[in-house]
DNA sequence: AACGATTAAATCGTATACGATTAATTATCG
DNA sequence: CGATAATTAATCGTATACGATTTAATCGTT
C-alpha cells in the first residue's frame, strides 16, 4: 500500500466536514424548495429577494439594493431589467443626481406581495424547525458572515 | 396614513428575518473569502469543491460527483472540461458501461492537493469560530438541508 | 434476439454572479 | 472657475446553475 496517494488522507479534509459546503448545500436546498412556490408567481429566487427588499421599502437605488443583497450592479442591472419588462417595477434616473437609478414598484409589483405572503410559512413548515430554533440558527450564520466579511 | 401600502408590514417579513437569506449571504461571504486563496492555485470555488471530492476519492463518475455536490451534468460537464483543459484531470468513457464518464486526477491535479491543504485553516481562522462551534453549526445546517430535501 | 423503458452525459436556452472596464455625472480642491 | 477625483450604473467576458431535451448505451421483458 505504501506510496499510494491515499496514504495521507489528513492532508484533505472530507467535503462533509466543511462548514462552507454545508452552507453551499443548504443554499441549493432553499433554492429548490422555493422554486415551485415562486414559479406560481413567476419569480426566480434572486428576483424574489429583490422584490422582498422593495416590499420592505419602496423607491431604492440600485446601489442600496446591492448593499442589502451583497450584489454588484453587473448582476442587478439585468435582473432589474427583467422585472421591469414583467411590469413589476420601474427604473428611472434620479432628478437630483443623474448618476443614481431609482427603482420603484408598480401597482402589479406591489400587489404581488399578497400572493407571496404565504411563502415564508411554507418554507418554515418544510424546514421542520420551530421559529425559535430557526432564529437562533439564523443569528449564528449572520454572525459568521459578519466575521468572514471583516476578515477579507 | 390609512390606505397606504405600508399599513400592513406583517404581510412581508423583513429580509433580515429570513434564514434563507442568512444562508444566501453566508454563501456569498464564503465564496469571497475563498476567492483570493483559490486564485493562487488557479481554481474557482465550485472547481475547488469538485477537486476536494476527487482528492477524497479518485476515479468517480460524473453522476457520483453530481450526487455528492448536488449538481446536474449540465453544470458539471463544462466545469470538468475546464479542469481537463487545465490538465488537472481526465475524462474517459467507462469500458464496462460506455454511458458512464469516469473522472480521474492527473499527477498535477493530485499534486495540487498539497498547495490547497492550508486553505481550510485560513478559512477557519477567518471565521473566528472554534472547531467545536463550527462543527455544531455545520451539523444543524446539514440537518436543515436534509429536511428541506425531504419536504420537496 | 428484439424492442420498449431506463439510465448517463451532453447540449441548449435562460438566469444569476463577479471582476474589470467604461460612461456619465457629481464632488473636490487648487 | 476648472481640472481632476470620486461615485454610480451599465457593459463585457467568463463561470456557474438549472430544466428540458437529445443522444447513446444498457436493461428488462417477453
Amino acid at each position: 500500500m505504501s506510496g499510494s496517494r491515499h496514504d495521507t488522507p489528513a492532508l484533505t479534509a472530507r467535503l462533509d466536514d466543511f462548514l462552507c459546503f454545508s452552507i453551499y448545500a443548504a443554499e441549493h436546498a432553499f433554492s429548490r424548495a422555493y422554486k415551485p412556490l415562486l414559479a406560481e408567481i413567476g419569480l426566480t429566487y434572486p428576483q424574489y429577494l429583490v422584490m422582498t427588499v422593495l416590499w420592505e421599502e419602496d423607491d431604492q437605488s440600485v446601489g442600496q439594493l446591492g448593499t442589502k443583497l451583497s450584489l454588484e450592479s453587473s448582476t442587478l442591472t439585468p435582473l432589474l431589467k427583467r422585472l421591469e419588462a414583467e411590469g413589476l417595477l420601474t427604473r428611472h434616473r434620479d432628478k437630483q443626481d443623474e448618476r443614481v437609478v431609482r427603482v420603484k414598484l408598480t401597482q402589479p409589483g406591489d400587489k404581488l406581495r399578497n400572493r407571496a405572503a404565504k411563502i415564508p410559512a411554507c418554507i418554515l413548515s418544510a424546514s421542520g424547525m420551530s421559529l425559535d430554533e430557526l432564529g437562533k440558527l439564523r443569528d449564528q450564520i449572520t454572525q459568521l458572515t459578519k466575521r468572514l466579511e471583516e476578515a477579507v
